[in-house]
DNA sequence: CTGTTAGCGCATTCAA
DNA sequence: TTGAATGCGCTAACAG
């Protein structure tokens, strides 16, 4: 690991102690000019570079900051983990990352591990947990700052940067009764997550505005389970005209139950989705979403965590912060407002 | 950073010496079994975690990899990543990452930030260097283990994980070709990446083998830049009735000037790319093309280092591991091999 | 089986 | 302005 010179060689080639050389490497005033020439010189000559582990460990400052995601593979959570890393790059910290895969015990395991290695702070999409409070209230974590982004950890002392999912979901199921539909069903993960209930509750509550009957169907996220599921759905004789999928992987899903099916949005049914994605523009007709901004959630995430390490240990109890969501109208709805008056 | 136990805590409530704590927990056989029950009931008592910046720094040896990827919001890039923490976690190591955006000198400074921090090893995805040699061949890297994924650096001992891209890029060129194409255009990205001077090479070979004169235009990765070249080549008199697109990013370009054009493949124009991409199946039709096992190449790349981590220093050059490529023919290039016989 | 000594590479404290 | 002693938390090497 190390074969590459130390200080005190850097010290002896200069000739002077090793606390000279931290010094004049840490921007110390109190060196003198020659002095820090010699140094300087030394340490070109042995390319000296110092050693962040000892350097943190004597500090007790790590200058490390965690991130955990469920997973890289979901565009959504790339988009904050790059976001984060961006804003951690420009603080000079380096970023430990891992993924928890939705599961509460390797989430646990590693942030207990980025704990060990004296991470600075966590940011963390929290993992889905159906039974039980999360693991992250254990005590370890007490005195570490933490930031969860898109999903809060109830009943904890956590920041939490969020967006308007209730908002939007309703936005989004309005704008599908707007256009005339009355069986307009929902499409969602479980109601465990917490972003799932709570778009959830926002098509309810706009369904119930109407005063119409909310229609859902709940699925596990693999493709088999929405097209066994949505099938069902869409063959019941008072089957829906229009959808609502709470996120970009139940909107993909569905779109495949419908190619499979020979349906075309807006043809013999609409389809509006939550989460916007990389190509639902390029879809023909294009799909009509509520997105979220994604890449300032995550960068707000990181900002919001490096204003709390800077802090002095005034741990007030957790901040919540709501970004906005935005429908964006495409044609997978009926609805007139693409580019030339054509279903792109 | 340390308000937590120590091992000297441990020590003293056990009524032992920190070395038999320490063995206690390292799974030394030279502690007796009642000792090891008094140990480990202190550390539960204590709450004890070990730190292992303390750890890293005494037994030379960090159990952390290094990742450098030009940025996470490309799919593929996130899907490398994914996949190297995922092998790095199964070994219990932890992973540093960080971004590059595609400039050597971020790229050269992540990477000594990351030697600096005594990662053990480091997968790149190296950025693009248009002038010059890589940084990374600076003399301070010349003992850390690192491998080069999805693109090589040229005169370089790493060890690099690549797919067969001219061979991909030739197959996707001779499908358009066998459907009778003539005029087949090449659209990519500067050839100073190597993804793409060796799919343009494959391109260009699948043409010349057909006495066809190549037709390349190169374009940067903006959209704007795409939609103005690409709109120019397609009013030309002799435009090309067929396109390859050297990756995902420019098949989506091409789909939006297309689609701003009105031209629907494979009515009017042929269409196939390299990469695959998530909703090319989703597209109408779907959208023809050479994919790579991009999971397969993450995980090959971090277990070819992990393999370099326990060899003993055996430095030998690096190696080459090329990974296949292969054509998804789907309906955009008029081919008729689409699920249900329409152009899905 | 257990403890002592020493040191990983650095910076804080105090003294000169 | 500089240096010596000390210790961050841990384990390797040796002693007992």
């Amino acid at each position: 690991m190390s074969r590459f010179a130390r200080m005190s060689d850097v010290a002896g080639l200069a000739g002077v102690s090793t606390m000279t050389v931290s010094r004049a490497l840490n921007g110390n005033p109190n060196v003198s000019e020659v002095t820090r020439q010699r140094v300087l010189a030394a340490v070109e000559r042995l390319r000296y570079q110092p050693n962040e582990l000892a350097r943190s460990l004597r500090e007790q400052r790590s200058r490390q900051i965690g991130i955990i995601v469920p997973n890289l593979f979901d565009p959504f959570f790339a988009i904050l983990a790059n976001a984060i890393s961006q804003v951690a790059q420009k603080h000079s910290y380096s970023v430990v990352l891992s993924t928890s895969n939705e599961l509460p015990e390797a989430e646990f395991a590693e942030a207990s591990r980025m704990l060990r290695r004296n991470v600075e702070g966590l940011v963390i999409i929290p993992a889905h947990t159906s039974r039980g409070p999360s693991l992250l209230l254990a005590h370890e974590f007490e005195q570490l700052p933490i930031v969860t982004l898109d999903r809060p950890i109830e009943g904890s002392r956590f920041d939490s940067i969020l967006v308007e999912n209730e908002h939007g979901a309703r936005l989004g199921t309005e704008h599908l009764l707007s256009l005339g539909h009355k069986r307009v069903a929902y499409l969602g993960l479980t109601d465990d997550l917490y972003t799932m209930s709570t778009r959830h509750r926002g098509y309810t509550a706009a369904m119930e505005a109407r005063g119409l009957k909310p229609l859902s169907t709940i699925v596990s996220s693999t493709l088999e389970d929405a097209m066994t599921k949505v099938k069902l759905l869409l063959s019941e004789k008072k089957a829906p005209t229009a959808l609502f999928c709470a996120n970009n992987l139940l909107t993909r899903h569905t779109l495949h139950v419908l190619q499979a099916l020979g349906m075309h949005p807006p043809e013999s049914i609409a389809l509006a989705g939550f989460d916007d994605f990389e190509t639902a523009d390029l879809m023909r007709p294009g799909i009509t979403v509520v997105c979220q901004p994604s890449e300032e959630l995550g960068q707000t995430a990181a900002e919001v965590l490096f204003m709390r390490l800077n802090e002095q240990g005034s741990s007030r109890r957790g901040r919540i912060k709501i970004l906005p969501t935005e429908l964006i109208v495409r044609g997978s709805c009926g609805a007139n407002e693409t580019k030339n008056g054509k279903h792109l």
